[in-house]
DNA sequence: GCCATTTAATTCAACCACTGAACAAATTGG
DNA sequence: CCAATTTGTTCAGTGGTTGAATTAAATGGC
């Protein structure tokens, strides 16, 4: 989880007893969830009839929502028949906003998105980040972060958290173990913050939060994502392959956390030798580098995010290397998705990262041995398709992730507000 | 889920809004899970510190779940220091049980478990089922049933519900959509329990879920094994292998109840080609006929649970090609399982079904491969180990899920027994 | 042997949040 | 312009938790 501050809430503690007020605590999530998974603004009525709550709970609920500046009542009400016009209401869009940070190999990111979950602010600070100290790199990031913060309050927005995407292990704490293409390792990122408005605790509220980008990515996907899938696979193909696993739309982590190393997943036994010891490692065969060099490129020394770009160009000028390179890449990536599919029945994968711009010539293999190898393929198929987000949705996703606690849990943010 | 009838409960509906019930509902629901994983009988005052409730709400529930014989007073009170000594709770032994069944290649198996976990009965039937009409099979099944359910009343116990183990898989609403190894296709096992008395509904409360074998054979591990693994993988070694995946103490089943194919995960792309249309599945080089094969036993046509004691009567006596074949097998097991490791992290797994009496032999290859390509297995080992319950631990793990699905939510079963 | 001490469990008035019904508000349609 | 209709609010009633006081049942010192 890699929580800074472990930010249990008041109710409904570990040991789970429902205490008199978790009643309310439990209806405000359950009216508020509503009123953000509903397609068009629901009134006070609907909510009652969709939640099972009375009417008059349901009005008791919501007042205090907008009270906490979590709902708004949409103007505009939508008109229907006969009988007074229901008041729509929707999730505000002056209310609190989540912060999300990303610190990867030859950028920095960061952005602010607010309750209904549009992106309002979107910095990128390009620079390779290879021969920068931790310490430097985040120095730069939390100016970054200011920048962007201050935008937000311009907008009238109130930051409630943030998340930072490294592409590494991070260990309970906000410890980085290790993010081999950055050259970091046992990184004490909140220890390096402190002191900065970034790491200053409010009101208990742990301000930042320290995770995978695969995984912060794979939440961008779900918040941004088309509805319905809520569960998958979202592959980031960078310089290793991570990936995120959402099980029935929550992220899973893992015994400690570290879920999601597709890279290392074996895909031939006897093959190529990996830095990490194993043998016919996915990220040997479908890794940047290796498609890099299958295309020819190799020790190019490209920025990493332009590898992808490419790599994209060339195909599209129907270089064969190229399109070879990425078949083959494919196929790897079809063989590994095919095991995960077959151990834990997803019904989507979704390409992204450095993938997303080469889905269009990675997607065919991947399909192809998916539909060969996974056994319930036949009669219920899988959906291969890019991420709806594309690169850099992992500072998305860092954010929606943060606004996605409040909708989960809006006490904490109305404990705050009071 | 493959319930027959979803049950979903009166409250706490699939809304999730709380409603004025809901709140003994839960606390109900903590209390008696707090008394099951007590380690010695916990009194009122014990309960109400560890959950954070009151002294007097807690007696309330506790009032109530004796009333509804789901807890009971240790009569040798625990001895402390000075004050009125605590009357400790335990869970029921004469309350509700739940009824685990089990159909596979060469046997089937009834079982009660009550409350306390106890296994109270095990019935088995032994006989080559291959031959045998779906029907025909589930009639000696409801006969096997009817004996333990008979015994069990003998004995005080309450039945509370069934599960069935079946090795293939299950779509919703109980069809056994294809079980290779039982040659069943589409059986309609609700269809042909019909006016049996296991099919009867008592007050809405599901009488038989029917399930994948190896995921209810997880559930038993969960429940036998030591505490402390609450994320691991059950493995189970038939003629096809099954996993059933635990995380965080509860079992994951997948979008569509399909998840858990190990079996045909590639663990060698271009090898071995495989009935289900894919190559190098690991069931080519770790299912009970690729290892007969290698051990020389190949058309032995042993009845299929001796296979794995055949063998381990040969690797006991030292017999080379069966040591090669084991060793070989393991390495197979361990790179699939390695890429299982990497991809959801988890800190144990268990071999069991067949693999169980040959786990001496199989898991050191195991270990190697997954030492070798775990990329986190440096700094957290991960634990490879027997199953506790051994061969037909799905009955039992069915048996237990009834008894857990009423430790998880009393209602259920109070509003029952009224 | 008795009483202060200590801890367990119960009782009871208060209170919080939901319920259900009655009511006020706001619009459509005849 | 009024009946019909639907939304949202008000208010007494109730279930369940809370916290303090009380009763219950032991130990241990004098």
């Amino acid at each position: 989880m890699a929580a800074l501050w472990q930010c249990q809430g008041v109710t409904n503690t570990s040991t789970g007893a429902v205490r008199q007020g978790s009643l309310r605590e439990l209806n405000l999530a359950v009216v508020l969830r509503r009123i953000a998974a509903a397609d068009r603004p629901p009134s006070r009525a609907e909510l009652a009839a969709a939640t099972g709550l009375t009417r008059a709970t349901v009005s008791a609920v919501v007042d205090d929502l907008i009270a906490g500046r979590l709902v708004a009542e949409a103007e505009p009400a939508p008109r229907t028949g006969a009988g007074r016009p229901a008041r729509g209401l929707v999730l505000a869009a002056d209310g609190p906003a989540g912060l999300g940070l990303e610190v990867n190999v030859d950028y920095l990111a960061a952005c602010v998105v607010d309750l209904t979950g549009a992106v309002r602010q979107h910095l990128v600070d390009r620079a390779d980040l290879r021969p920068v100290s931790p310490a430097d790199a985040l120095d730069r990031l939390a100016a970054l972060a200011a920048a962007a913060r201050a935008a937000a309050v311009r907008e009238g927005l109130t930051l409630a958290g943030a998340a930072l995407a490294v592409p590494g292990l991070v260990s309970d704490g906000g410890l980085v173990r290790l993010a081999p293409n950055l050259g970091w390792r046992d990184v004490d990122v909140p220890g390096l913050l402190a002191g900065r408005p970034l790491a200053e605790p409010v009101d208990g509220i742990p301000p930042l939060v320290v995770d995978n980008e695969a995984n912060l990515a794979a939440l961008g996907e779900l918040h941004a994502g088309p509805p319905g899938s809520a569960s998958f696979l979202h592959v980031s193909g960078e310089i290793g392959i991570g990936a995120g696993i959402v099980l029935d739309g929550v992220l899973y982590r893992g015994a400690r956390g570290w879920s999601g190393e597709l890279g290392h997943i074996p895909v031939d036994p006897r093959g190529r030798p990996c830095r990490c010891g194993g043998q016919g490692c996915l990220e040997r065969y479908a890794g940047q580098e290796a498609i890099l060099a299958a295309a020819g490129l190799a020790g190019a020394d490209l920025p990493a995010d332009t590898a992808a770009t490419r790599l994209a160009d060339l195909a599209e000028a129907g270089d064969p290397a190229t399109l070879t390179a990425l078949t083959d890449a494919g196929t790897a990536l079809g063989v590994a998705v095919a095991g995960v599919v077959n151990l834990l029945d997803l019904d989507t994968v979704v390409l992204g990262g450095g993938y997303a711009p080469l889905a269009r010539w990675l997607s065919p293999p991947v399909i192809a041995e998916v539909s060969r190898r996974v056994l319930t393929a036949a009669w219920s198929p899988v959906t291969v398709r890019p991420a709806a987000l594309g690169a850099q949705s992992a500072a998305v996703g860092g954010a929606a992730s943060v606004v996605r606690r409040i909708v989960d849990r809006p006490v904490g943010w109305l404990a705050r507000s009071s």
